[in-house]
DNA sequence: TCCTTAAATTGACCATGGTCATTTTCATAA
DNA sequence: TTATGAAAATGACCATGGTCAATTTAAGGA
């Protein structure tokens, strides 16, 4: 009863793969249409539907894999001695993510698992983002009064925080890496002496 | 060349927006469907656009008034004194926030003005929400070191981290309040002592 | 080798948001 | 009162994501 799956399947998921890497890669992540896509990959429309849920589900995928690049790569450096270098560290990641205001917002979309008992790529990548980060402040705590885990959510927060406010007129006069710093100094250093002007 | 707005323009966008409100109110916001809008509004389908940009805009204002709505009843409440008193105050519009998982969505697509230069009423209602809780925390300070401000946009940050765990499947069973207080807690009292277990 | 059947693929068709050239309405000047 | 042009409204049409009954392909048993 149960068949493997066929070479043929793996064929067609591959190119329709590599069709979208080759749309995003020539005209980014809002330009990719399914119309495209199974042109190029050479398919019917209705193949592309019989391997991903939706468009939502391959932007998932993709968006899902490069950004657990970024974290191998965070997992790879070593833990960031002070606050600047911890926010150092998050800007290739956060970069990436706010590359495009469409990028972001599927992002957005997927952080909080869109439906019970399904966590896509991407809700799974922000699981994973605070266990890096968590096993980070263990190896360089900064503050003591509450859990490793709990900070790296509220590193999170502040992240989504930062990255949110960079598409806003008001603020992306500075730079991401300016608008994240001040944020974890307050929360990972509370009570600590900061330089003059914050905000 | 500059002539008034005629009544009738008025009265057709006050029909539209009623037609609007009737089937949210019967059926929700996601289920709105613009064919419906102008069905029940009695106009052609290019009304509804010459009078809104899209349907987001539409959307923008029409959860912007409501959130408007909320922030108005959290301004005219006394300062809270506690972090618990804080996190409950803030419960009725987190849960309007929350209240389908498209509303939220919406929101987030708007938190951070879609455009430069094009604040619309959400991300208007982000500023108003931060200069409301900054005049709460001016009332009743809770930590010292950091400018008022900036706790401000710290608790909407965590606001916006605990309800999107809101929809996500591990997270769901927690109620949002008992999700946001940890949080708000270990943000505008850190280094005090805390119960047991923080999650 | 042929048959059977599950898996994979197809493409016509649908749902819904959005556009725009054309037509209608209305305020104002003559 | 009538003529005029700007504002408002219209609806046929388009773009794009998504569905599904019908068809084709291929794995494995007889």
């Amino acid at each position: 009863m149960a068949r493997a799956v066929q070479k043929r399947t793996l064929e067609t998921r591959a190119r329709l793969l590599a069709a979208c890497e080759e749309i995003i890669a020539q005209s980014g992540f809002e330009a990719l249409r399914v119309e495209e896509v199974v042109l190029r990959a050479g398919t019917a429309k209705g193949t592309f539907f019989a391997h991903f849920k939706d468009k939502d589900a391959l932007m998932d995928q993709i968006i899902g894999a490069r950004i657990d690049a970024y974290l191998d790569e965070l997992e790879r450096s070593p833990s960031p001695n002070t606050v600047e270098e911890l926010t150092a560290a998050l800007m290739p990641l956060s970069d990436f993510m706010t590359c495009e205001r469409y990028v972001f917002d599927v992002i957005l979309r997927h952080s909080g698992a869109a439906a019970i008992e399904e966590i896509g790529p991407i809700a799974a990548t922000f699981g994973r983002q605070v266990e890096v980060l968590a096993r980070w402040l263990g190896a360089t705590p900064f503050r003591r009064d509450i859990a490793i885990e709990l900070q790296a959510e509220g590193i999170q927060a502040f992240m989504l925080q930062a990255m949110a406010t960079n598409f806003c007129a008001l603020h992306n006069a500075q730079s991401l890496n300016d608008r994240l710093l001040p944020y974890l100094k307050a929360w990972l250093l509370p009570g600590q002496p900061r330089d003059a002007a914050i905000d």
